[in-house]
DNA sequence: GCCTCCTGACGAACGGTGTTCGTTACGAAC
DNA sequence: GTTCGTAACGAACACCGTTCGTCAGGAGGC
């Protein structure tokens, strides 16, 4: 960028290591993290990697498959739980809550599990954890994939709910002159803007809103308490279908 | 396209509805349900009404927008339940299934609701609606606006995993020559890829896949009987979770 | 009746995207 | 030393969302 006097050219470049398939996605998941997932573009990539957009097709079939891969080193960052953390309820509690925390700290990655099914090793590795936690709670065996199924959309889903969350605080941190953009800051902004809809609302035609209407933005929705209540709704109502019908 | 004689000039047009906003959102809704969500640009939009893409911003402010918008009428297709349909329990369930459907039957509308909490007049009447029946099953006021919450998150990922397996159905029909394309064979198809992901899994290091291999296959991912028994898990875990911690 | 003004319509263009093609240049193998 | 396969890449294609400046046609004032 800055050293005019030497020509940029291919050969005066410094060590550039060469490329690969791994190189690729890395740089593509630090992107990821830096711009967001939608801003990480072909040719972002390349720049990071100090080369053209054409030379990614070598490693890569298309924007589809980097994102794949993407995905499942995103999930590489989740540890599983082991016997000190608990009994299997806490087990599973703590990794479904670090996969949703993982998966949001890389923006909108969990888009890419969203219309595919993952089976990326990381993927397969934490199907593996799950199950087997569900079938130390005692989950028939029939059963275990329709629950681990369950609990994948539910991280997934709660997964983009809170990068949606952070995205909105990082603009508002970014945006906001002086003014705190803490967690209380930005859950007041959005819930004062939640609240005002609900709050036009005719009593007549939604009478429920209207009469929960404190209940609705007092809780503050996403809120990392309401996100574990859901979670135990989920589990308790496992351990009450446990059995095959 | 074939009036080669008469110059097909803005004046020769024949009858040419004047645009609107519900116009421009009626048409995009249908092309969603044509081409696809990602393939409704707004140049095709412009098209489908005979126009070009710039008369499209006087009625709407950007994709999103109208995206928005559309999400919301997608939802008019969703009829209430009444008494007619049994408890709360029963409407319930008929509710969230109908959103299911519906969002569905319009690709991945649903995505619209992923990042955004909607707040269309279509998905105030359903929010209503939903709580309503809540309340009626006894949940604790200060908890519907979660069980909601996690019912909606359960609607929006179910759509777009149900969308997906349309779509997947539908362009395997339209390549596949006379095979049937029915929901059995589209399900065998998956089921056989799926299975060899899970197949090609050392026993030592995926035990529980291993062991469950069978039953992760049979029970068929994303069938209606996989739906309906998450629904159900969901809505007993609501009810163990009836009243405040 | 005429003229002015305002607003919906839209052609053209800008800056960006994913992806492909044809050509290089380099390293290994013979 | 020559050949050859292939990674690298410059250029281009077909699109995308969005903006700008122009144009036409109807409403309102004189």
């Amino acid at each position: 960028m800055s050293d005019s006097t030497v020509r940029d050219t291919p050969r005066t470049r410094p060590a550039k290591a060469p490329l690969s398939r791994k190189a690729v996605v890395a740089a593509a998941l630090d992107l990821v993290g830096e711009v967001g997932y939608s801003a990480v573009t072909m040719r972002r990539v390349a720049q990071a990697l100090d080369t053209g957009p054409a030379s990614l097709y070598v490693y890569v079939a298309d924007r589809d498959e980097l994102m794949t891969e993407v995905y499942d080193l995103a999930l590489a960052g989740v540890d599983l739980p082991g016997p000190a953390d608990g009994d299997w309820r806490a087990q599973l509690e703590l990794l479904v809550s670090r996969a949703i925390t993982t998966l949001a700290s890389h923006d909108d990655i969990a888009l890419v599990a969203i219309s595919r099914v993952p089976t990326g090793p990381h993927a397969l590795r934490i199907l593996e954890a799950t199950m087997a936690l569900l079938r130390a709670g005692g989950i028939d065996d029939n059963l275990c994939p329709w629950a681990a199924d369950l609990l994948d959309q539910y991280v997934t889903s709660s997964a983009l709910e809170l990068a949606a969350r952070l995205r909105d605080q990082r603009t508002l941190a970014a945006t906001g002159s002086a003014a705190e953009a803490t967690e209380e800051a930005m859950s007041e902004a959005a819930r004062f803007e939640l609240d005002s809809v609900y709050g036009d609302l005719p009593a007549d035609t939604h009478p429920t809103i209207h009469a929960l209407r404190p209940a609705m933005t007092t809780a503050g929705r996403n809120s990392h308490v309401s996100t574990t209540w859901k979670l135990n709704v989920i589990i308790d109502g496992l351990l009450s279908h446990r059995q095959l019908p």
